[in-house]
RNA sequence: CGGGGUGUAGCGCAGUUGGCAGCGCACCGCGUUUGGGACGCGGGGGUCGGCGGUUCAAGUCCGCCCACCCCGACCA
């Protein structure tokens, strides 16, 4: 590529709101504009990442199919046999790449899982990318700015996004149960409110939240009761209900239930689908609604005064619980979500298939999402040092920059025209920057851009015929003749 | 959800008591330069985030909305 048919220019300043240092390199280097805009260096290098990707799946049995054609549905059709299984699929979609894997059982399942995560581990150690695999089989980079808040443990390592991290289980409190009382709370929509009235701690409280659920192709309404100290996470509501969809129910679903909006309570509901965290049945005697305007009732205990049909642990954990492996205290960071695994439970709409013994059996599936636009800018964030970028040479998107210098007796313009040829048929790519600029500028931008080997054509040297090898990630060049460059070159790499 | 901030040329920004929309970089032309972001002269480029209001006159004042950033909090 002729550097002055480029398309996207270089900025001498980064974007104001740039997110990080690797992105605003990447928006310096005419990488991106944003990380969902890339400019032709970005896609180049996005690719060759995409290509890491797809040779680790080629290896491990991975097959492609079309971007909008669903696993789901494809499993239905096609899998008939115990022998058809387990199969990896996988397409190829902006920002990544999608997999799916379907298994036989859930022990297959979470092998073929294992396997893919090793695969992503050979790929972020081949670039240096340091990275966390949190319990639940999804892949992170931490960073001080990342989107996604995750718990660690110092001691065990146990890493989990607070939203899935696990609770430890807590025993029941011997207290005794006490009898119901109805009490006015005028003005108490919100636990915080109620908690104050009453002067009792947030923890003597039960929450009630109610939402929407889309499961499978049905609608159903979820009464969730949760203690009024803790925070309902979404992502465990979706997966002990198999909810696609959750969305807040709105004031005239929740009346049509029968429950009052702001003074809900689980108490006295019929046919109404009942979901509770695990802390509710250990937790005796908490205040909750009265389903009446301004009253709630103190003393209610589940078992005695309602049921519900799952109990799990529902809620979300943050810095300070403790490690649901080893106790010791959690500690929040920050990261970037690069891998994103869920496992689902099986259904009729996924597939089944005859076993061993000529049974039928559900197929399991996995889905695995690989957020390649996002390794790109954890990539830069990570190999970047004051000039530019120094992206691993597996990513860069171009193996060389060279640099012509025009001379004033020598024709250095030709000589590297041709040496740009030559280089081209030997399979490398080359980035030739043959615009009409100083050379500051033009070693700057190879600075910036950061392909790995840097190439300077001048008369100062080609008068003894020779031309200037610079690495990016080394200091000093070296000056080697002009018709060894391509052995020195294919040696080097 | 609340509080604060920002929004003006591709990028970075200035714009005072309301009075012709500016600067640096980038871009185009000519000339001089030419080994680490040159210089001179000339030039082009704007829905001032959007809608409405006040006013003879709004980038500027008022109201509503949108987007992004920072901080905080979170619910029936």
């Amino acid at each position: 590529m002729r550097f002055s048919q480029l398309f996207g220019q270089t900025l001498r300043e980064a974007p104001a709101d740039s997110a990080s240092a690797g992105l605003a390199f990447l928006a310096r280097a005419a990488y991106l504009r944003t990380p969902s805009r890339l400019l032709p260096l970005g896609q180049r290098a996005y690719n060759r990442l995409s290509g890491l990707f797809h040779s680790e799946l080629d290896l491990i049995g991975g097959q492609e199919i079309s971007p909008d054609a669903v696993p789901f549905a494809l499993a239905e059709s096609e899998i008939q046999s115990y022998r058809q299984l387990p199969r990896l699929l996988f397409s190829r979609m902006f920002p990544g790449m999608s997999l799916a894997v379907l298994a036989p059982s859930e022990g297959s399942r979470d092998k073929q899982t294992a396997i893919i995560l090793e695969s992503v581990n050979r790929i972020t150690s081949q670039l240096k990318l340091p990275i966390l695999v949190s319990a639940s089989a999804s892949v992170f980079y931490p960073h001080i700015q990342g989107s996604t808040s995750l718990l660690k443990c110092p001691t065990c390592g146990y890493i989990e996004p607070l939203e899935l991290a696990q609770h430890t289980a807590v025993s029941p409190s011997p207290e005794p149960l006490l009898a119901a009382e109805k009490v006015l709370t005028p003005e108490c929509p919100t636990i915080e409110a109620l908690a104050g009235y009453l002067n009792l701690p947030e923890s003597r409280t039960a929450k009630a939240l109610m939402y929407m659920a889309r499961i499978g192709d049905k609608e159903e309404f979820l009464f969730v009761v949760v203690r009024g100290d803790k925070v309902l996470s979404l992502p465990k509501l979706k997966q002990v209900t198999g909810a696609i969809d959750l969305y807040p129910a709105s004031v005239e679903q929740i009346e049509a239930v029968g429950a009052e909006p702001g003074y809900a309570s689980p108490v006295g509901l019929k046919n109404v689908r009942i979901i509770v965290d695990e802390l509710i049945p250990v937790s005796p005697n908490l205040v909750a609604g009265a389903n009446e305007h301004g009253y709630h009732l103190l003393n209610t205990n589940y078992g005695r005064d309602y049921n519900a049909s799952i109990v799990a642990d529902l809620t979300t954990s943050q810095a300070g619980d403790p490690c649901p492996k080893c106790q010791t205290p959690l500690e929040s960071l920050n990261a970037e979500l690069l891998v994103s695994t869920e496992r689902y439970i099986p259904s009729v709409n996924f597939g089944s298939f005859t076993d061993e013994h000529g049974q039928s059996a559900p197929v399991w599936h996995a889905r695995i999402r690989i957020d390649i636009a996002r390794l790109l800018t954890s990539a830069a964030d990570t190999h970047h040092d004051d000039k530019g970028l120094t992206l691993p040479a597996a990513i860069a998107p171009f193996d060389v920059y060279l640099v012509a210098l025009p001379g004033k007796t020598l024709d250095t313009l030709s000589a590297a025209d041709t040496l740009y040829e030559n280089l081209q048929t030997t399979g490398a790519s080359v980035l030739y920057d043959d615009r009409n600029e100083r050379a500051g500028v033009k070693f700057n931008d190879a600075d910036l851009i950061g392909c790995p080997v840097r190439i300077t054509l001048g008369e100062r040297n080609l008068q003894n015929g020779m031309i200037e090898y610079k690495l990016r990630s080394s200091q000093e060049s070296q000056l080697i003749p002009l018709h060894e460059v391509i052995s020195h070159l294919q040696s080097t790499a």
